[in-house]
DNA sequence: TGTACATCAGTGAACGCGCGTTCACTGATGTAC
DNA sequence: TGTACATCAGTGAACGCGCGTTCACTGATGTAC
């Protein structure tokens, strides 16, 4: 099996097919109630083979986690390259995400869930990835027109208030198939819809405070 | 310790040891990372008289659920009782849930977390109690002046989106403590004022579909 | 090109431990007479 | 009120199992000469 491979990408493809079959099995409950012996199994492997990739299941974690955000910023860099026009924002950015959410599944399903429940270090971790999206688009959003005259403070109010909606969003489209999948889009579309004119109608428009 | 302790009442004390305890250990990690010998060490009982009370985790587990949602369910119709005007919706809904996550913090908690990751039958029931919840917000929102010319599923797509808040702001609410509780309040106040304002000009005002 | 040695991904046995579940039990509470 | 029996919450020993981690190992790949 192993005759003529180089070492380094022997290594590399048995470390692939450890983060690979976390990601699945994870996916049928969570990382916190997942078992080293369990992912050797699955991987084809003898239960010590782990250690000569990962220090422990939470190093694995954090791993996944990175990779999960890997492939987010991607797809949040993809969002922003447009220019950032109030219709543009509504009628591509659900899409963006949902074709994303479709081609990396297991990814957004994994951040969706260990967020809450993963590790103690694995939810640090994804919490402070979700905070830096969030000052992102905070920046994104001040070149929003009608969005000139607001704090700081305001722009990271509603910067929060989409993160909030793209992650239920995410997690809900993960467990999601078929038809169910373009509805929830619709949704997702709307609501981005009223989010945003409430945001823009609310310092120039009527609202105390 | 038992002497004249009636049968019934003795029972039921254990029953609420064990309930009290798989909520505090579920919470420093998750209910399907928890062990029946862990919750019973932790009552301090030996680990077979949890099948007098429960017939498997998964059975306690779903009795967490009930619990938390009925506190839940009495927080919803706190809220409701009052008169459904714009301005009382803004100022008191958001208080009377962080009021009532002070109070439940354990359950607000557990449900936050589990809805996520929690064993299977678990996550069912508690996506179910949201979407009952959804269904009577929507007949809230409805009562509202200027949602008269609304479609029922626009009013169920605003109710899913301040359930979605709602319930990030519990789940953030619970891991906070002091000074950054009321800035959180003070923010998910904002975030309604927007998404509310932005959902009545909505369908008055002037976007597009 | 050929040989001798180093590296190191993966092996396999072994360990002590906590797990869920079974079973026969104990002894206080409850009930029938 | 007193006695004999039933109920049943909690006990404690035992089981087979999967767990994380240790350790000495094997044998193919890589390297120095």
């Amino acid at each position: 099996m192993s005759e003529t491979t180089p070492r380094g990408e022997r290594k590399e493809r048995t470390r692939r097919a450890i983060l690979d079959a976390a990601l699945r099995l994870a996916g049928e409950q969570t990382l916190a109630a997942l078992s080293l012996r369990q992912v050797a199994k699955e991987v084809g492997v003898v239960p010590t083979a782990f250690y000569r990739h990962f220090d422990s299941l939470d190093d694995l974690g954090l791993a996944l986690v990175d990779e999960s955000f890997a492939s987010l910023r991607g797809m949040l860099r993809e969002v922003r390259q447009g220019a950032p026009a109030f219709n543009w924002i509504i009628d591509n950015s659900i899409d963006v995400v949902a074709a994303h959410a479709r081609e990396h599944r297991a990814h957004f399903a994994f951040i969706a869930r260990e967020r809450g429940a993963g590790p103690t270090v694995v939810r640090e971790e994804i919490r402070h990835q979700f905070e830096l999206f969030e000052r992102e688009l905070a920046a994104d959003l001040a070149l929003l027109p009608g969005t000139d005259t607001w704090t700081r403070e305001d722009l990271q109010v509603l910067a929060n208030l989409i993160v909030t909606q793209m992650v239920a969003f995410g997690e809900q489209f993960v467990v999601v198939r078929g038809d169910a999948e373009e509805q929830l889009v619709e949704r997702a579309r709307r609501q981005l819809r009223m989010v945003l004119i409430g945001a823009l109608s609310w310092r120039s428009g009527g609202a105390t405070s």
